[in-house]
DNA sequence: TAGTCTTCGTTTAGTCGTGAACAAAGGAGT
DNA sequence: ACTCCTTTGTTCACGACTAAACGAAGACTA
């Protein structure tokens, strides 16, 4: 290893990362994406050559000057784990640096049982040794919940049941490797943000639609947060002034009306679906021309599309990305969100764009693993002690000290 | 002027600012309150002290170590004018760097005028040559609308009914001072973020009542503005599923429900006001003790509540500053928000704190006058060019070279 | 077939900022 | 009075980063 400083070097990291991101990438275009002087990038991209983290590739045909010299990362060198939490399963998924899925596992799991904690270290732990890459940057989790300490990992989940659950602590020790945890949908949205469609957008909204209805909001390039990392519930607006009551507790959230068991309870009010039928059947139902089925869809994409709208008011955002298991109906919700959304909205947002993904399960799983990916564009340290270490692993993988 | 390079010094420009709005400070607090070593502080505050923009004050009293030297702003040096553009009227204050105003004006205006802009120009050169300060680092400008080029100021409004005016070139010529133009609500939730109740706040809401309803939302400690500086706009939440047509086009937004003139016409319709009667009439009626006209502000502080209570969940602030000149009749709506605000709320919210400030018609211009005491703090030079003048001027006042 | 232009990459000299060690100035216990 | 502790402020050596000048390597022009 050349004799550079022990500490933390940021801007390494993000050269890294940058090529991981992008491909590879000359130094110019590194110096302008990265907003750092030519002379840096020279400077820092010769200590990397000389370790062995990147190569010189083909130069790119010239453009009216010199040709450019491209860089691209030593091959089969770093990678990172996802681990989305589900109440009944675990959906873990291995990822380069630029985002690409290599490898992926589903894991059945029970959340509520008293060994969840020990047997969710036991897969992971396994799930790591396997690794293809050669180097793991670390874990990212993603779970529906709210993380109370970032640096020490301790986690509250009522959907899973959990209550200050020391999640971080325990897979760190299991494996060995910094863990990044944060709420599944913010998860997401910063995949979306780093990978997906928000990709180089600053203002945009994901809306999930799974058994509830949630939003991740990425404004100023930032993820909003808010006070205490519980931004984005999106599922308690309230929309009906003597609507149901909710499991909140207040009436009229747009999830009593729209969540997945509201939806059901309808079907099965209206015979659509039998008294044991679930949404699978009503999706169904939906697909193969059942009218009244379809009208449901249709009915909770009004009401979602005249709450994203007003979303969308507040928030002034240039995309809305939808995602989630929910989004399998996507053509029947959006006979209703579609109107609703462009009749409430302001007139200047009126062709704002709608994305909807295809859905894949492991794609939750691929959010998780972007926490840490995207660790190296943290400039304040947001993830903190664990981004730091992540960093750490970029530039010295294995504490090897000869060269 | 000492031999320091003519370029912008952020840090500087910080080290005053800071003083400027905590009063005199030690150099080791300096160094804390701005992330900054003690050894850069040693050496830039050597230099202004040398420039004579600082001086030495008394010692603090010891804590149990050596005491602190204090260091204060040299008196009488550095203020900025802010002034708010409403459809009628000009407020214009003066303000030093702590935010303390020290002289307003209210001149008479008309928006809808030929020579509106021209108006507006000689007023605030006007007001600016009686300066009681030394130096004016520049004019903030806070007007109902948005701000196409933060660069060239050009505005749009539809409240003043006013189409890619160039306000910004305009005033800069006529001054010779930077100029900051924002939205009006942005403006106040920045006041608001450095001397208001959301001082040393990350994550907060400032909801307006004014004609219509406005909110600044301040998360990260950064204002959200969205993609195109439209983001506030709560006035066109959809609450009410078959509500009245809004001017926006949509139906049953808050504002078509709550916005003045929506009081105003129920109140007419129920004759507690006469046919020509306006808010203030119904202000009255209900100071004095109308059921009625109080049932009308409490209705609508229900309708509100509800609203804020989404926002509240949606983005998770820690706190909500009410505000405007509606806030006026605040003890009456207060009894409708605050019920439906906690209900509908999620439950770790419940206690979410509230503030309502007391209504004075400068205050929006103080919060235009901000948009250039803040500057100094703005890390990403989100204020562009003329962030960069301000910046200049707090360091080279007066272009003078010799010392 | 030069000459000019554009873009890329490197070198050099110097600025900005930090960590660590240290001096200064008080309080508190003995 | 003496020592120990805490906090403040300074000095010094060093790393990070940049601007500016320059060399390199192609395309375009005439």
């Amino acid at each position: 290893m050349a004799l550079t400083s022990a500490r933390t070097d940021a801007n390494r990291a993000a050269i890294l990362a940058h090529i991981g991101a992008h491909g590879a990438t000359s130094r110019a275009d590194l110096a302008r994406g990265l907003q750092l002087s030519p002379a840096l990038i020279t400077k820092l991209t010769r200590d990397l050559l000389a370790d062995g983290f990147i190569t010189e590739r083909e130069h790119s045909p010239s453009r009216g000057g010199r040709p450019a010299q491209l860089l691209g990362l030593a091959t089969g060198s770093f990678g990172a784990v996802g681990v989305k939490v589900a109440p009944d399963h675990l959906t873990l998924v291995e990822v380069g640096l630029g985002g690409a899925v290599s490898r992926t596992a589903t894991e059945p799991f029970d959340a509520s049982d008293r060994m969840a904690l020990a047997r969710l270290t036991t897969v992971v732990k396994g799930f790591a040794e396997g690794a293809t890459h050669d180097i793991l940057l670390g874990v990212g989790v993603g779970l529906p919940g709210n993380v109370l300490e970032q640096s020490e990992g301790i986690v509250d989940s009522t959907q899973l049941g959990w209550s200050q659950v020391p999640l971080g602590s325990a897979l760190r020790t299991a494996t060995g490797l910094p863990v990044l945890i944060d709420n599944n949908v913010n998860a997401l949205a910063l995949a979306e943000s780093v990978f997906g469609a928000g990709r180089s957008r600053e203002n945009f909204l994901v809306v999930t639609i799974g058994t509830g209805i949630g939003a991740g909001i990425v404004s100023g390039g930032a993820i909003v947060r808010g006070q205490s990392g519980n931004a984005g519930e999106m599922g308690h607006l309230p929309v009906a002034e003597d609507g149901p009551e909710c499991q909140c507790g207040a009436r009229g959230c747009l999830e009593s009306l729209i969540g997945q068991s509201a939806l059901i309870a309808r079907a099965r009010r209206e015979g659509i679906i039998g008294p044991d039928g679930g949404i699978a059947a009503l999706s169904s139902a939906a697909a193969s021309g059942d009218h009244a089925a379809q009208a449901v869809f249709s009915a909770a994409g009004h009401l979602l599309g005249r709450a994203v709208a007003g979303v969308v008011n507040l928030l002034d955002p240039e995309l809305i990305v939808i995602l989630g298991e929910g989004a399998e109906s996507w053509t029947h919700w959006a006979l209703g969100f579609e109107p609703a959304l462009r009749g409430a909205v302001l007139p200047r947002q009126r062709a704002i764009e709608v994305v909807v993904e295809g859905w894949q399960d492991d794609r939750w799983a691929q959010g998780a693993a972007s926490l840490v990916l995207a660790t190296p564009f943290d400039v304040e340290g947001v993830s903190g002690e664990q981004g730091r270490l992540v960093r750490e692993r970029l530039i010295e993988p294995a504490s090897s000290d000869a060269p």
